[in-house]
DNA sequence: GTGTATCACTTGCTGTGTCAAGCAATATAC
DNA sequence: GTATATTGCTTGACACAGCAAGTGATACAC
């Protein structure tokens, strides 16, 4: 993504598709600005965790979502599910961690298909630990610096664009 | 990124760090609005453009930057910053695009050290029948769906965070 | 001019993601 | 009850990104 601006070439004659609606300068700008956006941000956020945490973005996703749930315990689906990581990513991840002692893995006992991820103590305090660097760098970033008028709107947008989107087409 | 509630944990008791401003209901509801949209965006538009063109995002971009340049050229540095590519990365991408002949390199005549990547004419081709593709996917998802005036002032938006976010620690 | 520094890449190594195949536990058909 | 299908997860093979070391071209010091 990036550019989508007419294409047309000096040499080869512009290719004029028809019914192709191109964008505005304005629409143009606007979207390129949104691009930029959804290319650093993760990227400046990933990198806060890291530096400061040692863990990736999807590694404090399945630790915050687990210290939330019931017994801090949740599939490896649904952790899936929620972390938007494909199930063979999530059972990587989770391996890793496992690793590292900060999550368990044991098969649910009422069907032994699911495997129950279960944050251990080590885990909740890496948590516990990371969460107010992240949290700081969120304010700094996002938070702090739109009214709260705008990052509602902001919010709302999102969802907007979100409920066009099909994450059907995932594992 | 995700969760940033105060973690709390029922048998270790709360943790509760002075000095952490925690977010509210509402700016959480926001943020992971904001978190969703950058996790499903970006994937969105990939997905579209691999599998309708077989393109990844950088590709596209280095085709459509080229093909905006003059003389349908530009050093490797250069595109790896527009792009937002560490230098490494975009040294293979554009290798690979030139195994598929879309581009080819050459050293810069004026000094040896800068290597000029150059859009072929069937890169030209490629990027001209992928663009509508992706600008009717991008317009689907984000243009169309949000007013002009909303679609201005999330661009304003995105950049006002992008200018709090300090990008120089690449490559 | 020779030696060193710098620059603009490139590449080997390693880690992680994806895809598809595999495996074990359960559900369903008969 | 047995055979087959489905489900939930794991894993091997491959592709690609990041890091750091390497390479060749130019600039600079003397």
């Amino acid at each position: 993504m990036a550019i989508i601006r007419r294409v047309n070439g000096s040499d080869s004659g512009g290719v004029d598709e028809p019914g192709v609606k191109w964008l505005t300068a304005e629409e143009l700008d606007s979207w390129l600005s949104v691009v930029r956006l959804m290319t650093w941000l993760p990227w400046s956020i990933a990198q806060q965790l890291q530096r400061d945490s040692k863990l990736g973005m999807v590694e404090y996703q399945v630790l915050a979502i687990l210290s939330e749930s019931p017994e801090r315990t949740r599939r490896m689906s649904s952790l899936a599910e929620v972390t938007n990581a494909s199930l063979s990513r999530l059972s990587r991840v989770v391996k890793r961690l496992e690793e590292r002692g900060l999550v368990r893995r044991e098969p649910d006992p009422t069907d032994g298909r699911f495997t129950n991820a279960i944050l251990t103590e080590d885990g909740f305090r890496a948590l516990a630990d990371a969460a107010p660097g992240h949290l700081a760098h969120v304010r700094s970033l996002v938070i702090d610096v739109l009214s709260p008028e705008s990052l509602r709107r902001l919010g709302r947008d999102a969802e907007r664009i979100m409920s066009r989107i099909d994450t059907s087409a995932i594992n």
